[in-house]
Order: structure tokens, then sequence, then C-alpha cells
DNA sequence: ACGATATGAATGAATG
DNA sequence: CATTCATTCATATCGT
């Protein structure tokens, strides 16, 4: 998702080194816990590959159990994640989607940060109900298309070969990227003639119903 | 607090400046969002004089679509806009008022909030120990510094519950399981020699029932 | 030109 | 689940 944030955090900075914090340099362990770029593959590879969105209790240890291969990792990190990925998918829609009281595919993407260059088959349904994806297998029917290999080889680092993640920067997340659409949003009535006679009653206008 | 950064004008970036800026391409490079003077104004009236400091998903909505007669702006800039105006305002009064001699913003141990939760207090069950003694040389008492925001947070709080993973039943019921598990480790197969890794099998071992 | 500061953006962690 | 807080990163802007 960050395209070029995080210049450095997925070392495997093994042991949580909570100790040293006092010192001044190694300023670079926090106390929360910086995924590392095969863990978020992964987590996002469950989340729109699979259809993961809240994970069971079960679920959550076997995914830490799994992702703690590439990094520490708990348990509450896996959970918190599915939950602040899935909030955030909704907030972005929330204050995109504005009107469009009929079903109005035009939505794209009002300008939160694109969705993945990687997995972004999410779902293809353009209506607000989900496609109920059950976990694992008979999902992929859309998939990825394009196949980006790692079907079955080390996806140890091969993300980079995808023709569409693009932007490879070696050690950095090159999540997504893209981003910039045209700023389509709702098209609003720009261009009214506003002159900003009243700016209290404009205020106004705003936080009420303006009806 | 605000430096005046009166610019006085909307985009003088237009697209296309890549002059010298790494404008490789990637990057992203699509400029974070500039307010407007106007734009600015507004925001803190709203802010100020309205008392808005965190609106929800319509006020956002109908207030970027106001603030558009001023220059692009979305969804997402006002609400960061207002998260962060609100964060750093309350972050700078934390300083202010500090006075205390003393008082270190970042003290050791996170200073007040919720002192580690990761491997603190998460099962009260085996580990009641250093919960509340933490921090060396008590602390003084906390007693937020800069309380204006609201009043005090809640360190403190520890999950409603620790056991772990429970769920009889591992389907959803996402609601039910919130925040029910304790985050122990249940010392997974850790160290496991997992080596190559067939993506699929993976995912489907994660989500398996214990295969 | 830099370095400092202000601030947009992103996200982990929590709370209700 | 939505809302909010804290933190951190990235970058625009300004000061010297």
């Amino acid at each position: 998702m960050e395209p070029q944030q995080q210049q450095n955090q997925q070392h495997p900075n093994e042991d949580s080194s909570g100790s040293g914090k006092g010192s001044f340099l190694c300023r670079q362990s926090s106390t929360r816990w910086t995924p590392t770029t095969d863990q978020i593959r992964i987590l996002k590879d469950l989340y729109y590959n699979n259809g993961v969105r809240s994970p069971s209790a079960e679920q959550i240890q076997r995914i830490s159990a799994r992702l703690r291969q590439y990094g520490k990792i708990e348990g509450k990190n896996v959970f918190y994640w599915f939950q602040n990925h899935k909030a955030r998918e909704r907030q972005k829609k929330r204050f995109t989607t504005t009107d469009v009281p009929m079903q109005r595919p035009t939505v794209a993407n009002g300008g939160w940060k694109a969705d993945d260059p990687i997995h972004n088959n999410k779902y293809p349904n353009i209506s607000p109900g989900y496609s109920t994806a059950s976990s694992s297998t008979g999902v992929l029917t859309v998939g990825q298309i394009g196949n980006y290999g790692y079907g079955s080889m080390t996806m140890e680092k091969s993300f980079r070969d995808c023709s569409i993640s693009a932007c490879g920067s070696s050690t950095g997340a090159s999540e997504s990227v893209s981003h910039n659409f045209g700023w389509v949003g709702i098209d609003p009535a720009c261009s009214s003639p506003y002159t900003l006679f009243d700016k209290k009653k404009l205020i106004d206008g705003i936080l009420e119903e303006e009806q």
C-alpha cells in the first residue's frame, strides 16, 4: 500500500529489543509491529485471494504462526491488521461513495490509495454485496487472470516479476503504486458561482443538511 | 502554529513539474494535496468556530465537496486534515502545559499509553506481576500533562478476556469474537523448518483446520 | 543549497 | 464494525 513509505523496517529485527529504548540511536525498533513485506504480501493474499476478512481465533493463530517466519509477529497483530484493513477499505468507500442511489460502477477510486497492484481482484462485483467468498478454493475464478506467477515457486522474493507490480525498489515495499487517477470523484457541481459573501452561511451550509 | 504558508495560489505545481525531483514515474509523484488558503481558512473555521474535530463521513463528503470550489480536494484530504490538526494541536499542548521539569514527552516505557500491551498483562492469569508497577521511578502521576482534549486515557486496559481461542464454532461470528482471545503466543510450531512453500498450499494450510 | 519545521498521508493499536 | 489516537514517514516550504 505504501509506495514509497518506510525506507527500512523489514529487517528481521529479532528480539523485541524493547530494552534499548532509552538509547539514542537505534531508534528504529518501536514498540509496534512493523510488518515485513513478506508478511504483508501474505496477509493481502489472504485478504484478497482468499476472502479472509475476519479470521477466527484459530485462524489468527495459524496465520501468525506462519508469518512468524518472516519476522516477529503476534496474534493480535494479525487480528488488528485484518480489522484495520477491512475498516479502511470501507471507510474509503464511505468518503468517496457519496451519493449514487443507483448502481453506478463509475465509482472508480475516489482518490484514496489505489487498491493493490498485485492482488487486486477483490470482489469484482459492483454492488454493495460482497462476494462472501468462503475461504480457499473456488474463489479464484476470476482471481489472477494475469497470473502473477508464484503459483508454485519460492515466492521468497519473486514478486518482482509481475508485470503489474512495477516499481521494483528492491528492498522497499513496492506495493501499490498508481493512485493518480484524475480526480474523478463525484464530479461536484464545481464552478458554482460562489463568491464567498457570507462565510458564516457557507460554513453552516456544509454542516447542515443543506437542503 | 501555522506559519502562514500563504502561497496564495492553488496548484503551483501543476503536473509535469518533472524538473529534477526524481520524477522517474513510479514513485507516485502525485503531489500531495496542498490546501489553498481558502480551503485552509474554511477548514479552520470549521474546526475552531464550529467545533468540528472529527467530521463524520457525511460531513467529510459535504466539506470536501464544498471546498472543491477552491481547488481540488478529496474526502481523504479533509479526513486527514482534521485528524492531523487535532492530533498536532494536542501534541503541542502536551508539551506546553508540561512545564514540569523532568517531564519528557517520550519517556521510556512509552510514557502513559498502555504499557506493553503485548507482553504485559495480556493474560493476567499467569503473569500478574509487573503490570502496574512498571516504569522506573514511579513516573509521576501521569496526570495527563496537557489534558484538555479528553480527560484521561484509559491506560491499563487489558483485553476483556483472556481466554485463548475459545470459539467453539470457528466460523465467522466476528462480532462475538471481537476481542476475546488473549494474544498468547501459544507457541505454535515456531521455528518449524518451513523452507520451500507453495503459496497455495501454505495459505490453505493456514486456513484449514489443523490438517 | 541545506537543515528545520510544518504538515499530508499512512497505519498499528485501541476503544466504544 | 466505526471511530479515534498515536506515531511515523514523506515531502512541501521556509529560513538562514
